[in-house]
DNA sequence: ATGAAAGCGCTAACAA
DNA sequence: TTGTTAGCGCTTTCAT
């Protein structure tokens, strides 16, 4: 192992294997027509001298750079962590650089940002992260200039061009199930921020359960919510200021049930006594707040992951196989921390 | 706004602008001895075709590359987006890029990890975020390597090289005081984690504030903490079983703070009528769980910024001035979510 | 104050 | 299967 400056140059392995720089070239490109001998002599010389090809050079002379970038608009730490660390583990596995893009998906100059970010930076491909996965003005822009990306948890999952999204609706509905067998019959639901695909489902994935399970879907129980947890803290107001107030809370997210957990306790209702609180995401908030959440695991990293690898595989395959829509789904837990039900 | 393929060039730049294109690289690195109308002219044509220098051409070029690396170990969540988005910030301005290294203090490959990242990314410099900025040995190796760096919050601030920190001690004091002000005498305290500065510098807030005040030093109300709210769970209960239990805990994060929180509820303490709980950093979850904390806002993000200026600077500078230990300093704000003493 | 030429380390197209 | 050559877009050094 030695240090930084002065770096070894593919002439250096060159001469030192008794061969050409194409040669070297053909064994860090993986490709074929080297033979055994040859290609195990030039690997051993850059075990021995640590080289590394220069990444700015091979930029420079190659067809696409080494760099992508993980656009994102503000969610919560967690899942941006999350997020980025699936992202890092497939661009470091595949000798890519992951450049962070934050962004607001309403902002007027979306489109012109991503466009400075790809003149300057010059990324062949984005991963787009909810809700930027539905950002379709921009997903349009992309393909007019030629930019692959790959979508984590869209909405819309007709349009062309790989994906990863998990069963929000399923895990949901199982979730609802959950509390009804728990003996709840008034079940509030906190519903998502709209912008977001996850909040859709995970509200449909609660009005089948109901209706599964015959009981009447009120509307002054559905309360719109935005992932915030002073969304949650407004909405739990609402809801627990009923008359007739549900003895369960589903919100969308972790965030807004920590929300709703807290003006419960403000108002004096003690849970799990009389009521008890659902998230999804189980983020680490969940189980730092008291009592902790019933909630949902979602595998934010290895979507992440995989949409990664996924994009990778189309920059390296460009005008190869223009392989269609490819869609991968992950499974959801849910992780139930009360184990008992509520005193009803 | 134009797309991604084809690159416009410092050619094509300066045959419209009528000039050579050595004129060109003197106007966007900002040299001197360029006539101010020929600048404006180049300038004009630059924005007309929205041109940017590529990158990687720069770097194998010249003297330095474009990208730095901050390296972290694991914090939380929200501290590690605070970290990034202040890096970020500088690095954007600035026109550099920003690499992200996990890795374990402890780990016994540290030191061949960012090696390798030196090697592979050709990185001028790093950011050090605790506790990496007291890794001793690997600061070492980087002045051995040539490679530059810019320390946040490191214990050790004799060590040559820029730096940025905050008056940890400072504001444990005041907060510290400020309990004692609202009539707690008996105040537990759960340390940091050992590697980290910050920690000790709480630890002597509490102490040199407990005994300005004419307080004794209970052993048995200091416990030691490793940052996370499972530490902060078990020595909340340690602190809360005591015979003469305290009635006011300082635990040097939030993380911990929220161990005590939940632990306190589970063992039926009411908070905040027969404990204060305090932490330390304003993260959100201080703010999400109930009652919220008492805590010290820590300028994270700021931090960040200027020690990415720091080392920006001084890859600038390279070879010039050799400035000696630089250091910056930012400061804490307490906020107090009760405003109210508890019942004691 | 401006320009011409060389070359950074690599890949691509074409030879051999 | 291997090597040769020409550039990628820029900064550098050295002229003018």
């Amino acid at each position: 192992m030695q240090g930084g400056s002065g770096s070894v140059t593919i002439h250096e392995v060159a001469e030192k294997a008794g061969v050409s720089i194409k040669t070297v070239s053909r064994v860090i490109n993986h490709e074929a027509n080297v033979r055994a001998d040859t290609k195990e002599r030039v690997l051993a010389v850059i075990a021995e001298l640590n080289y590394r090809p220069n990444p700015s050079a091979r930029h420079l002379a190659g067809t696409h750079g080494y760099n992508i970038a993980l656009l994102y608009d503000n969610p919560s730490p967690s899942y941006l962590i999350d997020l980025q660390s699936g992202a890092l583990e497939s661009c470091h596995a595949e000798g890519f650089h992951l450049i962070l893009q934050p962004c607001g998906f309403h902002d007027q100059n979306l489109e012109a940002t991503i466009n400075n970010l790809i003149v300057e930076s010059r990324v062949p491909g984005l991963i787009l992260s909810p809700p930027l996965s539905d950002a379709a003005g921009l997903i349009e822009k992309l393909e007019q200039w030629g930019v692959l990306h790959a979508r984590i948890a869209p909405i819309d999952v007709a349009r062309p061009g790989p994906y990863v999204a998990v069963d929000d609706r399923g895990a949901a509905f199982e979730l609802i199930g959950h509390l009804i067998e728990q003996g709840h019959r008034r079940i509030g639901i906190i519903k998502g921020h709209p912008d977001h695909g996850a909040g859709h489902w995970r509200y449909e994935g609660y009005l089948t359960a109901m209706r599964q399970h015959g009981l009447p879907i009120d509307e002054d129980l559905i309360v719109q919510g935005y992932f915030s947890f002073e969304s949650g803290l407004e909405a739990g107001r609402k809801l627990l200021s009923l008359s007739d107030r549900p003895t369960a809370i589903f919100a969308a997210n972790d965030d807004m049930a920590a929300g709703v957990l807290h003006i419960a306790h403000d108002m004096g209702i003690d849970v799990p006594g009389q009521l008890s609180v659902a998230g999804f995401d189980d983020t680490p908030l969940s189980r730092h707040v008291w009592p902790s959440l019933t909630t949902v695991r979602q595998p934010v990293q290895e979507m992440a992951r995989q949409a990664t690898m996924q994009l990778i595989d189309r920059i390296r395959k460009r005008g190869l196989s223009e392989s269609g829509p490819s869609a991968m789904y992950c499974s959801l837990v849910i992780r139930d921390s009360t184990g008992a039900a509520p005193n009803l």
